[in-house]
DNA sequence: GAAATATATCAACTTTTTTTGATATATAAG
DNA sequence: CTTATATATCAAAAAAAGTTGATATATTTC
């Protein structure tokens, strides 16, 4: 189910912000240099600490964040682990605040 | 200019969003027993006291963050202070996050 | 004008969130 | 099998957000 306190809670914080449309620019071909070159590849958190520059452990933090959130979904692979933007959440939290909203 | 975050974080509260909610259900005249009984005439700080039991200073501060995300309008009146619900802005709000997420 | 009332503000405190550096675990690569 | 690498976890610290009770300010009401 929806959480849309949850979900608020994990947009509402800048960094994972930017990782979720680095996620989607990723998807959409959008996106150079990355570990692994295909969308389908997905983004690993090593790709996002050099885009951003931050350490691991506080990528990982924000990661398990956006993943209990529901906004992403990971798929490990070895010994990587890789992320994918989950657009379905997105919509059903936007469908969520029209309906509370009666908008 | 809509600023996704702090609105984010501004939703991420669940009394805050509690009581947009009841801002919307007096808006459409679905609230009895408030201070005020028309729609036009908006809630006051006071009912929004009496409905949750919080104390005052509570809900002052969580209108006045409601307030400066853009998601409350406020209409000072003698004494009181009257609360809207400014539904422009949530509609802002889910056009940019459609928006940044190409949906 | 004095008393009562509504809201704002403030400082102290509590709780939650975020950041950091260190260490652990697991897999890959040699 | 050993070494290197990716990610997870953890405890400590820092920062941010929320709560409380007290007091201040302004307006209404008497």
């Amino acid at each position: 189910m929806i959480d849309v306190i949850k979900i608020s809670k994990a947009l509402s914080d800048p960094i994972r912000y930017r990782i979720l449309v680095m996620l989607l620019n990723h998807e959409r071909g959008e996106l150079e240099g990355l570990c692994c070159s295909t969308p389908e590849e997905g983004v690993c958190n090593c790709d996002i600490v050099s885009t951003f520059g931050m350490l691991q452990s506080r990528v990982s933090y924000h990661m398990k964040e956006l993943t209990n959130s529901g906004l992403v979904r990971e798929e490990p692979r070895g010994k990587w682990k890789y992320y994918f933007l989950n657009k379905e959440t997105i919509e059903a939290y936007i469908r969520q605040i029209k309906k509370d909203f009666k908008l």
